[in-house]
DNA sequence: TGATGGCCTA
């Protein structure tokens, strides 16, 4: 199937240049990869074609019983219900009522099941559209069996019927949700080349989103700056999008300016275009240009939701203004907005950001009494907090608490947990922890996990049990980043090691990997530690030609080292360098000159170092 | 009748 999809959308010299016989051509090789590959799952089982049933009129009950399918359901047992009649009915309701039932399923979530309503529709002969496929396309595509999907896209043509632009959108976006952005991006260029349909807003939309998500503002502005020359007008969706993905990227001017933009086009901004921008605006702390969006809102009669809300909390919390953020909570609460779960953990975790951990577990048992289920968030952001206050027994009761509550503990959890073992001085059980509970369960780690592990044991001076620990990590598939190394030299300099650090340190290349500021910066210091000035100056100079700018930190370090080997010129000359950069002096140097004076205030140099820099 | 965008975790 997977095949069969690939060809789809990459084998271009077998599409020919009409439309439907292009069509025709998908039908030919999906349906010759069917009879080949048999598969229980496979929910396309060729039947024959049945007449669409003419509209016959409806007994008053049966009116009823589809006019609550067309709205919605508040449970899953009543659109079931409502099914099992439907089938009953004579004569059948008509192709629209089934897909608006199938449709209602879908909102609610039910992807499978709606998948088996289908199969069911296909076993008792009730015909079927082209909007039927469509909207089992998109169950497929939220069930991460795109394969699947496309096979339903040989059902249609195999049906006779043509798929619309619809279909492809719809498969663009499983391709981009499956992270397959390459392949949806090439199927959507082969629609145009070929004319097999017209993309609409939609289908752009769904592009530029793709883009996006693989990081790429700057591509994605300029196709939608072609939207308009292939006669396809931007539309609100389309600047949201641009909007969150620029201010992901943090580049919030540009994306106040598209809102500007499509004011004067007249395309009106909605909720979700002021969320994206407020959400960036207080990453930066522009709590000002937060009240101005807040006021536009206002004006233009467009009500705060619960993310517009949620966003304000959780900037708040993260500000340790847990205060301003419960008047947020009353105040969402007095416009009938309630909070959900997110909302509660962006509290729950502003009150463990100031160690508050028994207010954050008082909102944490106050959600559960309003019946809203805390998720694996909610108890991980707990673990957290009584990690951070070293109650890491309390931690692992929440953790082993999770599986009856029906939540599976992400990397995340573990992560926590293993790191509030470290934290609370505990690192036997933290390897422990890890290796019974992590490598032996087979749980997938990442890199944050490796840092953690290799940090917390290299502070406990178990330096080459970490190597050890990542030769492990490094069988089970993990591609150690510049952190984990930067980690790894820094424990082994600090344990003595300074050759082994070094050697890690020239393989760097070889891995494809380049130092950063810190890891220069732990170089330095672990030469400058052993009295070697000249390798450490050496290593200083060459990260400004590797466009890697010493900070702050990577100064004071060497100009420590410095002083400590009695370089005063050099210190000097330094510290020169650094102000000028508009660095100041930490508090560690300034001590070290003021002792250093203590001891040999008749030094001259030292003396004049004072007197430059610290009068 | 069907398809697209937004918030929270170490």
């Amino acid at each position: 199937m997977m095949m069969m999809m690939k060809f789809v959308i990459s084998n271009s010299r077998f599409l020919p240049h009409s439309a439907a016989s292009a069509h025709t051509s998908f039908c030919f090789y999906a349906a010759s990869h069917f009879s080949t590959n048999p598969n229980p799952n496979n929910p396309f089982k060729p039947k024959p074609h049945f007449p669409c049933s003419s509209n016959p009129p409806h007994t008053r009950l049966q009116h009823l019983l589809l006019e609550k399918s067309k709205v919605s359901f508040d449970k899953l047992d009543d659109a079931l219900q409502v099914f099992g009649k439907m089938l009953l009915m004579k004569p059948l309701p008509t192709v629209i009522d089934f897909n608006q039932l199938l449709a209602a399923v879908v909102k609610m979530k039910h992807y499978s099941v709606a998948v088996s309503l289908f199969r069911k529709m296909r076993v008792e002969s009730i015909p079927v559209n082209v909007i039927t496929f469509n909207t089992l396309i998109n169950c497929f595509c939220h069930l991460n069996r795109v394969d699947f999907a496309f096979s339903l896209l040989a059902g249609i043509i195999k049906h006779g019927f043509v798929p619309s632009v619809v279909t492809y959108n719809t498969l663009i976006r499983g391709l981009i949700s499956q992270d397959m952005p390459h392949e949806a991006q090439l199927l959507f260029q082969n629609l145009i080349r070929f004319q097999l349909i017209q993309p609409n807003v939609v289908t752009y939309n769904t592009i530029i989103d793709g883009i996006c998500k693989r990081g790429n503002p700057s591509v994605a502005v300029k196709l939608f700056k072609n939207m308009d020359n292939k006669g396809c007008k931007p539309d609100t969706v389309t600047y949201s999008t641009l909007i969150d993905c620029l201010c992901k990227h943090r580049l919030v001017d540009q994306a106040l300016g598209l809102l500007h933009q499509m004011t004067r086009k007249a395309i009106s901004p909605d909720v979700i275009t002021y969320n994206s921008l407020i959400q960036g605006l207080c990453d930066f702390n522009r709590w000002h240009d937060v009240k101005q969006l807040l006021k536009e809102m206002d004006v233009r009669n467009i009500s705060r939701d619960v993310y517009t809300f949620t966003i304000l909390i959780d900037a708040y919390c993260k500000e340790g203004m847990i205060i301003d953020a419960e008047d947020v909570i009353e105040l969402m609460i007095q416009r009938g907005v309630y909070p959900n779960v997110v909302t509660y953990n962006s509290l729950m975790d502003g009150y463990c950001l100031q160690g508050e951990v028994n207010k954050a577990l008082a909102v944490f048992e106050s959600m559960k009494r309003k019946g809203i289920l805390p998720n694996t968030f909610s108890y991980t952001i707990l673990i957290n907090g009584y990690c951070r206050k070293k109650k890491v027994d309390r931690a692992i009761d929440l953790f082993q608490q999770m599986p009856s509550e029906g939540l599976t503990p992400t990397i995340e959890t573990y992560s926590t947990i293993l790191q509030g073992f470290f934290h609370a001085g505990r690192h036997v059980e933290a390897r422990n922890f890890f290796k019974e509970k992590m490598i032996n369960q087979g749980v997938e780690f990442n890199n944050v996990t490796c840092r953690i592990l290799l940090h917390g044991l290299c502070q406990n001076s178990y330096v080459f049990e970490a190597l050890s620990f990542l030769q492990i990590l490094e069988s089970r598939g993990l591609v150690p980043d510049i952190h984990v190394y930067t980690i790894l030299m820094d424990g082994l300099s600090k344990n003595g090691h300074l050759e082994n650090a070094r050697s890690l340190f020239d393989n760097l290349p070889a891995k494809g990997l380049r130092p950063n500021v810190k890891t220069y910066t732990v170089m330095i210091q672990a030469y400058c530690h052993e009295g070697l000035l000249d390798e450490a100056n050496e290593l200083f100079r060459e990260m400004e030609g590797n466009d890697c700018l010493p900070d702050h930190v990577t100064y004071n370090m060497l100009i420590r080292g410095c002083l400590q080997n009695k370089k005063y010129y050099e210190a000097g000359v330094l510290l020169d360098e650094m102000l000028g950069r508009g660095f100041a002096t930490d508090a560690s140097t300034a001590s070290l000159l003021l002792d250093l004076l203590d001891v040999q205030e008749q030094h001259p140099a030292l003396l004049a170092l004072w007197k430059k820099y610290l009068p």
